[in-house]
DNA sequence: CCAAAGCAAGAGCGGTGCTCTCTTTTCTGT
DNA sequence: ACAGAAAAGAGAGCACCGCTCTTGCTTTGG
């Protein structure tokens, strides 16, 4: 019953992804905001009334368009993760990090569409959440895991923050302390905020060499979230001192403890953390 | 040279700055792509093509407005500036950071014009640099002024970034070691990633408390770019030790697992719903 | 004082999202 | 197997959009 419903079922999804297909093509041309119906339409040969049966309005279309945006991004951010499943957290966090870059520099369009600014005039309905939150998701669950394994580290948070921090704690991630949901929250929008910069061309005659900058950038946020460093390397192993961890030098400020010796045992292939990539 | 060019002059500017207001208004009310000329010439009381006289597409009409925000949103953040410029560094920075997330909440359409999605098919012309960079210099202005007094704390960079963060300080500010050029272009970033964040909705029923949980990320973001916290405040003045500088605490240790076995990373549905822009 | 320049108005072109009606095709219950 | 229901396409039409071009009127500067 749920295989074939018949050559009118099959049809109305065939067109329907026609026409998705169609309006991706032209969001990657003129943007969101200059998505035609009638456009699609004649593109399909179809007169813009047909297109009604299928998306009762355009605000609908765009809904789907969003949807599958979500799930593309989502998509291709679980893949890099699982492609690294084995290695160490800060190492899964870069990665689903640069997944998202990647997917965001590929789609720059749809990621305008789902990161950028709203379309004024449309609301996202419910429907887009799940969708939405994978990314997110992941990124907490790569921070749990390593909360459960080998520890994080923690920077206290001031008191005025302690009861946000804490209701977030409940509403994400219960088992997470509340510094950590509070850095995970924080590192969640300022990735978008590094893609959306790049993407959007802020970073133009600002920075050329964007991957080295972004996988630091990122390697810093995964630092902030609590990620420890194994073996003492930041990014590139020549990095002094234990990790990115703690600020080394200059005047006034010292370092504090940091958990775990710097280089003793690394646990893992701790220091060509990145180096293999290049 | 502005002193009275004759009546026609006059009117001219007056009823270039009417049209820029009114655009605003709707830009306001409607967003950026229903800007509509016919729709701010009707409530002119003048006919759509007389607009033409003003602003030859558009497009222009656009540009000026853009101009226009960003100059608001700067001449916001150098008076909030201004206003604690006896204070320390990471005051004044979060000082900054607070200004731009205030205008930013304060004009979400004039936001989004700047730091959301391009329009498609417009590209910002040159002339939108010098007021786009205000925020960018006063930030740099800040760190540059701690480095040269007190010192600022660096975080090394890994070999693959060396050249480029050395590019990049040369081209920013020369007078700052790469680590914190580098560490300052992306927080700069990340300053409005968060702000888009709040101001897209990306946060709905995610933070609550976002005033304290931005000053909050904004001085973790000052500490990033290595202003050192005096007196080992954060934010509310109760943290420990040299400032929000150096984790502090770590998490459990309790059974530290083999990461050999591949933990099924559960996601769990942790009661994670988030809206996406609403 | 008068030609040149600036300006408003109107008509018009091709485009948009969307609605309504009418016809054709496909599915389904008896 | 067939009639009725449901789904789909076609086309006309509405009110709007950005933009162009032509036609007159007003201001201004030499």
């Amino acid at each position: 019953m749920s295989t074939v419903r018949g050559a009118r079922a099959r049809a109305r999804i065939e067109v329907t992804a026609a026409i998705k297909d169609e309006a991706r093509r032209q969001l990657a041309v003129d943007g969101a905001s200059k998505l035609s119906l009638r456009a699609v339409a004649r593109e399909l040969g179809m007169v813009s009334s047909a297109l009604y049966r299928y998306f009762p309005s355009r605000d609908d279309l765009l809904t789907a368009l969003i949807i599958d945006a979500y799930d593309s991004l989502g998509a291709s951010a679980e893949e890099a993760h699982a492609k690294v499943s084995g290695d160490g957290p800060v190492r899964r966090w870069v990665a689903v990090c640069e997944a998202a870059r990647v997917w965001a520099l590929a789609h720059p369009h749809e990621y305008a569409l789902i990161y950028g600014s709203p379309v004024p005039g449309y609301t996202a309905p419910d429907t887009t959440v799940p969708a939405a939150s994978r990314v997110a998701l992941l990124l907490i669950a790569i921070v749990r895991e390593a909360h459960r394994g080998a520890g994080v580290a923690l920077t206290p948070l001031p008191a005025e923050l302690r009861p946000e921090a804490r209701r977030m704690a409940d509403d994400l991630a219960l088992d997470l302390p509340p510094e950590v949901v509070t850095a995970l929250v924080a590192a969640w929008a300022q990735l978008f905020g590094l893609i959306g910069f790049e993407v959007f061309g802020q970073f133009h005659r600002v920075v050329e060499d964007r991957e080295a900058f972004f996988r630091h950038a990122a390697a810093r946020l995964g630092h902030e979230v609590g990620l420890v460093f194994p073996g003492g390397a930041d990014a590139g192993g020549t990095s002094t001192s234990g990790g990115g961890a703690a600020p080394v030098t200059t005047a006034s400020d010292r370092d504090a403890p940091r958990r775990g010796a710097p280089q003793s045992r690394a646990p893992r292939r701790g220091a060509a953390d990145r180096d293999a990539r290049s």
